[in-house]
RNA sequence: GCACCUUUAGCUCAGCUGGAUAGAGCGCUGCCCUCCGAAGGCAGAGGCCAGAGGUUCGAAUCCUCUAAGGUGCGCCA
């Protein structure tokens, strides 16, 4: 239930009417009307800019729409007010029986109120993290694994049917460097002094998988060549590296539904028939591509490779597809990859990226265009770079300092919770300040503790009239007598909550969660707000002595704790009982 | 050199995919607690939305150019 699409229905019915009567002409688009709530409240709850919109194409007066308009609304019992303003706005103000059933409907809803069908079913993949399984998650897959666990949760929210999924970067020469290193512990656990080069990972967090390696298979690959045990190694490295992230994520709350292998495309001909596909389209060739300009590489030579001609679907310059000693750049397995996920009949594509990858947003763009004949979209969010602080000072992470902070860092010191909703409290592509101390502050500075505190307040409210021998479950809640919620503070914070089913399709629609996190800090300002009049107002209290009233006042608090709730679980976040 | 991202109050950031007098928190100024709901509350000051053009009834939002910062740019994935 969205109020403000249900209005828009009304105003657009009303439009109808008045062609009908000869007052407009046919033939009008209502594509661009719109029904919002006004900047400043008090203009009224809704306002529409139908008259505005119309008036030319009408060739008719914007006031002159108006009016008409205004007239045919008033008619409507939900409208109490409807007046003209400014340069055509038509703003409305509703009835309170209106907002009340609001209160209703969220306490009905439960966890439920605000879920939309706009996504209609629609199969979308969400791929996320696919960090490189060479060793532990840090802090900036912590901020791209909250980011695409959150979108996709508010994606099924608002209807769509979604698939989270991992791409695991195993076909490359890293995990050749990976295996090396294995071995290198595998070595020191037999007792040798081992160095460990450039071109290895020296991370302590090998020790235990040369251990384990030892363990498996004794001393068979001591003083033997790659060519015996570098396959075997390869697969048991990433197998306990893959097995590490998943603990990571899951320690994050982070689950996916798919973990795809970049190797399982290699020697199955799956990248061939993706290549087959582009170059039965005659977007694949052979050729010479021009120098960056500018900043030229000192060892440039041109060269012929084979080509991807991305520039047909809207990249810069065509792609090679091929190294020149013929075996296949990195681009090839991706182009594969995601002509698997066209072809498991997703209808929509989104990759979260660290922002460092954002050279390769067209290419990926031009290859799903091109695989899918452009029936396919893809949309790619980048995630900024996550500043870390401790007490406000910058703190630069260093692999060689040991500072290097990693995924599990983060959560052992400050909670999944707080993680996840901090990492949510800025937009995708801006950067992020984490501050260790700030986040786990207790006060009015810090959006985590505040949406989680008005959450608390409202179960603490609920507890004592409990105590207080008023039943106060949801089933009791929602049989309120609604009506009795009708002071203006307690309208406003209905109000509040009747935007909630029109943010997440919002959210929904520009795939951006933090939306959520920001309403969330709005909705439990409004719960802080009429508490704190209940200092100075006794007749806001939520526990009055009148009972039926104490309960219409209590399922007013907690449908905004339902609301909170509801948003919290698309965040990944678990709502506070009480706070200690 | 090119592409993408960013630029909004002193600071950190929102801003509904074009709407009315641009918002929040911090900080600042001034009020408000003997107690019953102050881990606070109320009020106020503070803006050339980086700059310049353009599109239209209307622009922080869309287009072009400029400036500053960031990220990338063929045998690393």
């Amino acid at each position: 239930m969205n109020l403000f699409t249900e209005m828009r229905a009304l105003v657009i019915d009303a439009l109808e009417a008045m062609q009908a009567e000869g007052v407009l002409p046919d033939g009008l688009d209502f594509k661009n009307v719109a029904v919002e709530p006004p900047r400043d409240p008090l203009h009224g709850d809704m306002a529409t800019n139908a008259a505005m919109v119309l008036a030319k194409p009408a060739k008719m007066k914007p006031r002159d729409i108006a009016d008409t308009l205004a007239g045919k609304l008033a008619e409507d019992a939900r409208v109490e007010v409807a007046e003209v303003a400014g340069p055509g706005f038509l703003n409305m103000r509703l009835s309170a029986t209106l907002w009340q059933g609001v209160v209703k409907a969220a306490l009905e809803g439960g966890k439920d109120f605000g879920r939309s069908d706009m996504g209609a079913g629609k199969k979308v993949n969400v791929e996320y993290v696919s960090a490189n399984p060479t060793g532990p998650l840090h802090v900036g897959h912590t901020r791209g694994a909250v980011f695409g666990d959150a979108l996709a949760s508010l994606l099924d929210f608002v209807g769509y049917d979604v698939t989270r999924e991992y791409y695991i970067n195993d076909g490359g020469g890293q995990v050749d460097v990976l295996a090396r290193s294995v071995y290198l512990r595998y070595l020191e656990a037999h007792g040798q002094d081992v160095a460990f080069e450039d071109g290895t990972y020296p991370g302590d967090y090998l020790v235990p998988v040369g251990e384990a390696l030892k363990d498996k298979v004794g001393d068979a690959y001591v003083g033997k060549g790659e060519d015996v045990w570098l396959a075997d190694v390869r697969l048991f490295a990433t197998d306990a590296m893959m097995d590490l992230i998943r603990a990571d994520l899951k320690a994050l709350g982070v689950e996916m539904d798919v973990f795809f292998s970049e190797k399982s495309l290699y020697g199955t001909g799956r990248i061939e028939g993706a290549l087959e596909s582009l170059e039965s389209k005659g977007l694949i060739y052979e050729g010479v591509l021009e120098p960056p300009k500018g900043k030229k590489p000192e060892d440039w030579e041109p060269r012929e490779q084979t080509l991807f001609r991305s520039t047909d679907h809207g990249d810069d310059v065509d792609r090679p597809v091929k190294k020149s000693d013929g075996s296949w750049t990195y681009f090839a397995p991706d182009i594969a990859y995601h002509y698997d996920k066209v072809s498991r009949g997703f209808d929509e594509l989104i990759d979260v990226f660290g922002a460092d990858h954002g050279g390769y947003v067209k290419r990926m763009k031009a290859a799903v265009s091109a695989l899918s004949d452009g029936k396919v979209s893809l949309d790619i969010k980048l995630t900024q770079l996550v500043k870390l602080f401790k007490n406000g000072e910058p703190f630069k992470m260093s692999k060689r300092a040991g500072t290097f902070v990693t995924l599990r860092d983060v959560v052992d010191q400050v909670g999944a919770d707080v993680t996840r909703f901090v990492m949510l409290t800025r937009k995708n592509d801006a950067p992020l300040d984490f501050d260790f101390d700030k986040v786990l502050e207790q006060s009015k500075d810090n959006p985590v503790f505040y949406v989680q505190y008005a959450h608390a307040r409202v179960c603490s409210v609920i507890r004592k009239a409990e105590e207080a021998g008023i039943a106060a479950g949801d089933e009791v809640l929602s049989a309120a007598d609604f009506a009795l919620l009708d002071h203006e503070a307690e309208i406003t914070v209905a109000k509040k909550i009747a935007e909630w089913p029109r943010l997440v399709e919002i959210a929904g629609r520009t795939n951006e969660p933090h939306r959520v996190a920001f309403y969330l800090y709005e909705l439990a300002s409004e719960l802080h707000g009429l508490w704190n009049k209940g200092n100075d107002d006794n007749s806001l209290r939520f526990i009055q002595d009148n009972v039926a009233t104490s309960q219409a006042k209590i399922a007013l608090a907690r449908s905004v704790a339902v609301v909170i709730s509801a948003g919290l679980g698309i965040l990944g976040v678990t709502p506070a009982q009480e706070m200690r």
